[in-house]
DNA sequence: AACATTTACAACCGCGGGTAG
DNA sequence: TCTACCCGCGGTTGTAAATGT
């Protein structure tokens, strides 16, 4: 009872087709067309089931077909459609010409699935991932990614304190001054700066080279960035305007974790020795001070006033 | 260079709906 | 209404090519 499978037939061939099949079928199927499947085999002069010849030519040799890599456009309808109608590949190829559906079954199998994964959603729902198994690497990703956002803010802001080390910025604000004296973060020639350099900067205990934050080789792999990382926290003529976020930010919320350096009293007997602090002093800490950081620095008019002085360093 | 692993995709398999007799 | 057959669909497998060790 019932019909033989395809696989059952007598001498047929299965497997990859020859460039001589490929032939045969396209030059029957364009004079004939392709009329009855099941017929199509012996009428061609192949040792073929007709459901493989069906398949061969329309997901292979059929003229309209498009090759190549998917655009973004027919990407996005993919993922779409798919939102809507689920596994439907052939309602779904049906608004992409030139695409069949064995094609795009097979793109969201190996790229469109593997990707919303990765980004932490369901390929399924489309909805993000609520099981904290399943989206740990996410998780993980997201967690060295603040990390590395909260030392590239500490970078900022401490470039931009050695923005304002420029003695015609210093000579015109005494005030600064002393709060810059104050941090223990100002140098002379003589005792160069013990937290920052052009490359580098001290972290707590540690020494961090300028190059591990601003290198997209080092940003943390996953975590759905929209944009390249460099894009986002590289410094360029905006860095100025970050560093005052920053600062400003860190001074409006004591609470969170505050990466500026800690103003001490310089008065007091035992800060004089930069040396000995340098080992001692974490930013991360922000220590209880008695001095404030002078509202001016935190002002735009004091950044317009001195923009020229800082962007010819 | 050799081997192992991963990726990409063509092809196969089985199921279910439609239809003619 | 039942049966045999055809066709199309979605899931799965096999394998060549690419990549990593």
């Amino acid at each position: 009872m019932g019909r033989s499978p395809c696989s059952e037939e007598n001498s047929v061939k299965k497997g990859p087709w020859t460039p001589e099949e490929d032939q045969k079928l396209t030059d029957y199927i364009q004079k004939n067309g392709h009329g009855s499947w099941r017929a199509l085999p012996k009428l061609a002069g192949l040792k073929r089931c007709g459901k493989s010849c069906r398949l061969r030519w329309t997901n292979y040799l059929r003229p309209d077909i498009k090759r190549g890599k998917f655009s973004n456009e027919e990407e996005n309808t993919i993922l779409h459609l798919h939102s809507i109608l689920g596994n439907k590949w052939s309602a779904i190829a049906a608004h992409l010409p030139g695409r069949t559906d064995n094609e795009i079954k097979n793109y969201w199998n190996t790229h469109l699935k593997k990707r919303l994964i990765q980004m932490g959603i369901d390929p399924m729902t489309h909805q993000p991932k609520t099981d904290l198994f399943s989206c740990l690497p996410q998780l993980i990703a997201l967690a060295n990614l603040k990390e590395l956002l909260e030392h590239t803010q500490l970078a900022h802001n401490l470039q931009y304190l050695n923005l304002l080390r420029q003695p015609t910025i210093i000579a015109n604000n005494p005030e600064l001054a002393t709060a810059l004296n104050a941090t223990n973060f100002m140098a002379t020639d003589q005792e160069p700066n013990p937290y920052f350099s052009n490359d580098s900067l001290q972290v707590g205990q540690g020494r961090v080279e300028m190059s591990d934050f601003f290198s997209v080789e080092n940003a943390p792999v996953g975590g759905g960035c929209s944009q390249p990382l460099q894009q986002q926290v590289s410094i360029d003529q905006e860095v100025v305007g970050q560093c005052q976020m920053g600062l400003m930010s860190d001074k409006s919320s004591s609470s969170t974790w505050n990466p500026l350096p800690p103003l001490m009293d310089s008065s007091g007997s035992n800060n004089t020795n930069s040396q000995e602090n340098s080992s001692t002093v974490s930013y991360g800490g922000g220590g209880a001070s008695a001095l404030n950081w002078p509202d001016f620095i935190f002002e735009d008019s004091f950044l317009e006033d001195n923009l020229s002085e800082i962007r010819q360093i």
